[in-house]
DNA sequence: CGATCCGTTGAGGTGCGTCAACGGGAGTGG
DNA sequence: CCACTCCCGTTGACGCACCTCAACGGATCG
């Protein structure tokens, strides 16, 4: 029995049965979006329901692409790797945010949980079905797209011409936004995420990043609190040192 | 009068004035590749086609985003600016490669020529309606998009994790490969780009560009031919270096 | 024919990586 | 309950890949 059977069979069991897309927390944040209810009920049938351990995969870079999964609690890291095991992280995703977009049927880039995480899941081909049916949800999955490149260019620019202070700045108020796009307070930031992770998604060390954050700490610019939670002092100085001005 | 204004006036003198779309060279590169000649003749009705100087600013970042851009001859580069300005190119794009997506209606990056270019140029409202009856096209673009997606992960890597030689091998094999999709052949290379560009987009100076040319050049794994292009002496060779195996 | 831009090369500096050590917390087993 | 191990984060010492600053030659252009 996968983890995914287990989703389906317990929410045969749950007061959402007939429409538990209805009742999502996250719809409003994702592809989900802004769909009629019948619309919705077409996707909640091809849907399935996970839970997922910290430190799983979910997909393999290069295997076949046959699902789309949607976060909707936890969090996931995307890497690539190159072949002596220098490793990038591209991305993490967050309640709301999904993945599984494919080259050539084929996952580009490795997808973890950092912590445990829901996940839905759909079958790639159930989905193209469905989107030739719904074109609203065409495009919102395009809208979304195009916010995903619009960042990965930012991360270009972090990655390419930023010192390491700047890209740990940019990395906080980065969780800061999303978590209030999520409905979250944005302060203190919560960094559910290793140095090690940090670094790998930064183009740095551990050691760097570590060295980073006390020095910031020092400054006064931060502090560090219990579970996993760093308060931003000055939200306004830290946006400047996001940018180096 | 505007460039546009002046490639639409040539357009009605040419003898694909009743559809220049279906004698386009790169449609098959891009996103009108695989629509019908009706949707073709649509498509045409609202292009504007235009010739554009090297060095010329399409539009900059920040900018209402009104307009959608296809190249059918020439190079364009894409790039952000930090405040001290430091730039990172986030892509160069060539015949066949669309430009224009936009975030909350407003283009994310500057967009400047590298070289003299011609250019398509579709108004977005127009477009977007278009989408809508053709869904099709739309399904082409959100295609393209997650190319670049992947594309933009892989210059993550690039960017992150790989070491100067590391990251113009793979900048040289990248225009290797993107020639030989054009339909050029695949070696020598041709790099229309200063050595400046090339440091910008790999997150280098162009001291260590150059120093970096000269290395390869002395170790015989390069070439410099006449007319900006570059030979490769091992194709196979120069996979494994641009991977660091 | 000066001015400007571009590419190259050299000398020297530095931000971050490498290597190493250490402490604390979590899990494990006796 | 206490060792023991493992993993993670932190800190220090040191090195180096790349940056900075500078000079110079060739090409282009007014």
């Amino acid at each position: 029995m996968t983890p995914f059977d287990m989703g389906r069979a317990r929410d045969k069991g749950a007061t959402t049965e007939m429409n538990p897309c209805g009742a999502c927390p996250v719809r409003i944040l994702t592809v989900c979006a802004a769909l009629e209810p019948e619309e919705l009920r077409r996707l909640a049938d091809i849907a399935q329901n996970a839970r997922i351990e910290a430190g799983q995969t979910l997909f393999g870079e290069g295997d076949a692409a046959d699902t789309l999964y949607n976060v909707t609690s936890g969090t996931v890291k995307l890497f690539k790797l190159l072949p002596d095991g220098r490793r990038q992280i591209t991305g993490f995703l967050m309640p709301g945010d999904f993945l599984g977009l494919a080259v050539n049927d084929h996952y580009a880039y490795t997808a973890e949980t950092v912590t445990t995480c829901s996940l839905c899941r759909f079958p790639r081909r159930k989905v193209e079905a469905l989107l030739d049916e719904f074109p609203k949800m065409q495009r919102r999955l395009f809208s979304m797209a195009s916010n995903e490149l619009a960042a990965a260019q930012d991360q270009m620019l972090l990655l390419g011409r930023k010192t390491a202070r700047e890209k740990i700045c940019s990395f906080l108020l980065m969780l800061s936004q999303r978590a209030a796009r999520r409905g979250h307070k944005e302060n203190p930031v919560y960094v559910p995420m290793s140095r090690a992770d940090i670094a790998d998604y930064l183009g740095l060390t551990t050691e760097t990043v570590s060295r980073t954050f006390t020095q910031l700490k020092t400054a006064g610019v931060i502090s560090l609190q219990e579970g996993n939670k760093i308060q931003i002092a000055d939200m306004d100085g830290m946006y400047d040192m996001a940018e180096g001005s």
